[in-house]
DNA sequence: TAAATTAGATAGTTACACTATCCATTCATG
DNA sequence: CATGAATGGATAGTGTAACTATCTAATTTA
């Protein structure tokens, strides 16, 4: 196929490919002539990725480029991989790292891992991000959330195992790599999101608030809210 | 005190601290003269609110002006400063949302609502945040995370509740009031960050694989990993 | 009194992610 | 085989966001 189709069949407009092609997301196409080039079902399958990172999960241009490139490169090394997907995933902004209460923030981060026995390459950004909140907790005087560290840590292990077992039962090397990234960005952008409306529902549990219009339940008649369902 | 000490108790500079007023994310100073303006402990504390949104929340200026807004306009009512800390977390870019596609994962998202029996506003900017994550998913034709749906809004249900009752055990309303915000933002920093950790550890343990450099236990001489250690 | 600081206004900068044109082909169609 | 649409490659331009710089007149501090 030719740009015309892949811009169709995918929702991306042809000068925002030619970008991507530039900027070295899109592989090129095969050249059939001085200006002609044929993609394939592949290029289309990566267009969508590039779009789904950007659009859903927020990544960078830049990111994105370093993910696909990680995928080719790091085809059968998963870990490495893995690492690739998580620098995509970092924030653009990030606070000033050169304070003292920064420094203890990080060692609380150092401890947390021991205490967990976590296997964390000690280089990896990840740290400095959880270093990161903390420290702007620390800043803040907000303590109390700070006393739900572990029960954050625990959360974010249950889920990750469960997680990281469904990529891992993917007979197929090459989805399986994909889902590492796609689970790794996209992933976080569908918790997150789930997050809020759970944020919604304990608020108004908690409460004892009834929200403007309940949902419907799927089958009985029970009363669905604590405030009593009128 | 004047933007000079604002600027060195916060890190801030100067003339950020101008662009900051000029936006209307900081309220000013009490005007003394033509050219003096006093600031307080309450101006410090919310540029530090502020910074920690942008730099560590990834919140934009436009959304950080809408939260402190909230934060004065609801001081006593917090699901309505909910609803404000919810849209500011929004991410900039942001799928098609006229596809098929896009309705039916929304249509799943209503489901799993019901399902839950989750109180929720229909008209939540967040329902339309899990249904673009979930089209994603839908338009890379990866459903094995897919199937983790419920694991994913079981745990965010679960966290969402520890979450809300650490901000509701809070006795003053202001405090209360602000962990609410700092809450939504800094805790999905927090999360996300130990999440990637929490991915980096499990792969490794579901790999069996041992990582470069294991950081050392605190106190006893176990075994960290499951590969065996010599 | 003189250097430094300040509030307020206006203008400039940088980074990012596209968009738009241009040109010389090449393809599709009658 | 004529002709209009589409293409690849190159270059330049646009819009937004988040600062950053400069200027002026007034005020503070040494």
């Amino acid at each position: 196929m030719r740009v015309g189709e892949l811009s169709r069949r995918s929702g991306v407009p042809i000068p925002t490919i030619k970008f991507y092609l530039r900027e070295g997301l899109l592989p090129p196409g095969v050249a059939t002539a001085a200006n002609q080039a044929d993609y394939d079902e592949e290029h289309l399958r990566r267009l969508k990725l590039i779009r789904a990172l950007i659009d859903v999960g927020g990544v960078t241009v830049a990111g994105a480029r370093e993910v696909v490139a990680a995928l080719g490169a790091h085809a059968n090394d998963p870990l490495e991989l893995l690492g690739a997907a998580q620098t995509a995933v970092e924030p653009r902004h990030r606070p000033d790292r050169s304070t003292a209460a920064w420094q203890a923030a990080r060692d609380r981060v150092v401890a947390l891992i021991a205490e967990r026995r976590w296997l964390i390459h000690p280089g990896s950004p990840a740290i400095d991000l959880v270093a990161d909140a903390i420290a702007a907790f620390y800043s803040l005087g907000v303590d109390e959330l700070l006393d739900l560290l572990g029960v954050y840590a625990e959360t974010a292990d249950r889920l990750a195992a469960d997680e990281v077992r469904a990529v891992l039962e993917l007979p197929d090397p090459a989805s399986r790599m994909e889902l590492v990234v796609v689970g790794t960005v996209l992933g976080e952008a569908l918790f997150n999101a789930l997050r809020l409306l759970a944020h919604q529902h304990e608020s108004a549990r908690q409460l004892g608030a009834v929200p403007p219009r309940a949902p419907r339940p799927p089958d009985g008649a029970e009363k669905p809210g604590p405030a009593g369902g009128g």
